[in-house]
DNA sequence: GCTGAAAGATCACATTT
DNA sequence: AAATGTGATCTTTCAGC
């Protein structure tokens, strides 16, 4: 399969570059060479390489929680009114289309998804609920939960 | 605070760079001055001065999924025996010493914390609540919920 | 992996407001 | 004073060897 692929082609000296882009995609190639034992040119090398078969999907700056605006987290549980397809489709297009939804997981168990959203100043719970939560079609059933402070963040 | 002196300093030079940053983080000078209308070394100099600010906290390169082999996702949400205060800091430790652990949120309702878990080739759901859940001090109930598929991320 | 030319980063200094 | 632009210098990138 293609996954493996990807997967399979990569030594350790690809995974260790991924590993130190991955804490800081800044890092010029003497940086790379240096970390992984290879010289500047053989890691730069390297890196495009692992651009240009996707393995390195982009690079991104981090910016600080509190400059964006973020207010909190809130997971919402949600159980859809039945099990037709297309009920699900249309969900999944609703929340793929709506920004103030962050991440959104097909769930096993109890209910049908998993919201992940985050409140910003420009976006209160009260906001949340009137213009995303209850405007999602094929809606049963909500459960929020608050997040009071985040411990931890990938 | 020292939330808003943060946010309010910025002007709309730096939001520009920072949203340039945001998607491409490798971004040169040159092609930072350019987007938001200054010379590379005002457009360097502003950017310098936004992370020692910390309002840039970080860089970091975006790997495929797959190539991280990623399998899955588990949510778990976490009662604690007590509300001590030491109960909560004793776990709050362990959660964020532990790698496996990608998310960790004090909620408010039903469970004391959420947890998000990626399962990888390397680690299976087994082996989380081997060495990750039966492990966590303070912990009196665990519910699992697994997503089946990641509709939508960040 | 090395070399060298082109591109970029970075700094001191002049200039603008 | 504070911030920008200019240009000189050092570093990095990247293609050819």
């Amino acid at each position: 399969m293609a996954n493996s692929d990807k997967f399979s082609d990569l030594d350790s000296f690809d995974r260790e570059l991924i590993k130190v882009l991955r804490n800081d995609a800044r890092a010029t190639s003497a940086d790379l060479g240096e970390a992984v034992g290879l010289s500047p040119s053989a890691a730069h090398r390297r890196v495009k390489i692992l651009e240009q078969k996707g393995v390195i999907t982009g690079y991104r700056a981090v910016i600080a929680e509190n400059v964006q605006g973020k207010q909190g987290t809130v997971f919402v549980h949600v159980t859809l009114t039945d099990q037709r397809r297309e009920t699900f489709e249309k969900f999944e297009r609703a929340a793929l289309a709506c920004a103030a939804i962050e991440e959104c997981h097909l769930m096993s168990g109890e209910a049908d998804y998993l919201l992940k959203i985050v409140l910003r100043e420009s976006l209160s719970y009260e906001d949340v609920h009137r213009d995303v939560l209850s405007i999602m079609p094929g809606v049963s059933k909500l459960a929020s939960s608050f997040s009071i402070r985040t411990v931890k963040m990938g």
